[in-house]
DNA sequence: TGTACATCAGTGAACGCGCGTTCACTGATGTAC
DNA sequence: TGTACATCAGTGAACGCGCGTTCACTGATGTAC
């Protein structure tokens, strides 16, 4: 790549991380403005159709970046899982909760976006979690647990349930985070950890009861 | 109350109809105006002040009578559940989604702002769901399928993976109305029926095998 | 009951501001010979 | 390698627009006597 193609993807990358940042500054996508964005990176406001054709098309390749790391970041942790399978529930709740304090902006732009935003960004929200959904039951389908279910439906319900609930997890412990602070933070985030393992261990069991 | 009082309740009651109608007609709250709300009613844009010091000042109205209303009508809906509580899964949940299709609006303001809101949108919004989550809490603890779960934070907890994945629900089936149209969405609803009846089946599985 | 004054929901003009978008430009980088 | 021209990311001035908010006002309704 020239030396110019690095820098207008740079300044393209800078305007992305720019929106993203104001957008889980405590207001949503559809309140910044392509002003805003262009002097939080340093830019003048025209310089903004170098890049996007407009404030959609900008949100679209956002969403496409997030949907693509977030995506990444399950599956690692997907693979954790698989391979320390009899680990406690505990366990594997904080490593999600690990991964979502790496990348909270990630998270709270998709679970914001995902009802908060345009018609079109919800569409293309929705098919992103489509996939996340059946990246989970093709994992449950290769695992122990789920051996007695014959239904490959069955299986995208149960994923689908934890897919769901996962975003209202994530979003509630990042929210501790603005609440609270310090030794107050912890004892919150400890009990809702044994909060969501109970969720957990309720859904698994259910799971292990299954009959189609 | 003085036709002067009455007439004013009714222009503020407009206000905050109009406010309810324009957040939920694919923006979100935050996006709309002080401006476009007295132009929905038919007043004059200064009118405003005469009503609500600002629109902060109106959200919080309009979270209060929406929050209100959902709270009445879940709780005919649990009355109706429990004086039928042998019926099946799937007329339960029909019975939910001819809910979510009587007030739609009321729905789709408290899920997109739950998480698109303002901190103050989103702290008010979560009391207000943990009162719904305390209701039913209350209504499983007088149930004969809960009798054999004896902490009072395990209901809690069920009460809440119910009342986080209703919200989901409610907003999925309301974007299937968006997409499509006649037969097409009618097969589309009734297979998400079915899905959403997996799922309460599969939760109560694990109830039912629960133990402490 | 009638009158004189007070209240106050709604009006209409005016303001300064940040916005998205246009346009002609500049000067560093790329390309052809 | 050096030169002459092309490309194009970023600039800066300018525009019209809708916004929230102020202010003095009007005229119907309420209240005191």
């Amino acid at each position: 790549m020239s030396i110019r193609d690095e820098r207008k993807q740079q300044s393209r990358q800078a305007l992305l991380d720019a929106a993203l940042k104001l957008s889980t500054s405590g207001r949503s996508f559809s309140t910044i403005s392509l002003r805003e964005i262009t002097r939080e990176v340093g830019l003048v406001p025209t310089a903004f159709y170098r890049h996007f054709e407009d404030m959609d098309k900008l949100g679209e390749a956002l969403i496409e970046q997030v949907s693509e790391r977030l995506r990444q970041m399950i599956l690692t942790l997907r693979q954790g899982y698989l391979s320390h399978e009899h680990s406690k529930t505990q366990t594997s709740i904080q490593f999600f909760f690990r991964a979502v304090d790496e990348s909270p902006q990630d998270w709270m732009f998709l679970i914001a976006e995902r009802w908060g935003g345009s018609t079109t960004v919800r569409g293309e929200i929705s098919q992103e979690i489509e996939l996340l959904v059946q990246d989970l039951a093709n994992d449950f389908s290769a695992s122990a647990d789920f051996k007695h279910i014959k239904s490959s439906d069955d299986l995208r319900v149960m994923s689908s349930i934890l897919v769901n609930l996962s975003f209202t997890w994530a979003m509630t412990w990042l929210d501790f985070a603005t609440q609270y602070t310090g030794g107050e933070l912890v004892d919150w985030q400890q009990q809702y950890i044994e909060q969501v393992s109970t969720q957990v261990r309720l859904l698994f069991r259910g799971i292990a009861n299954w009959q189609s």
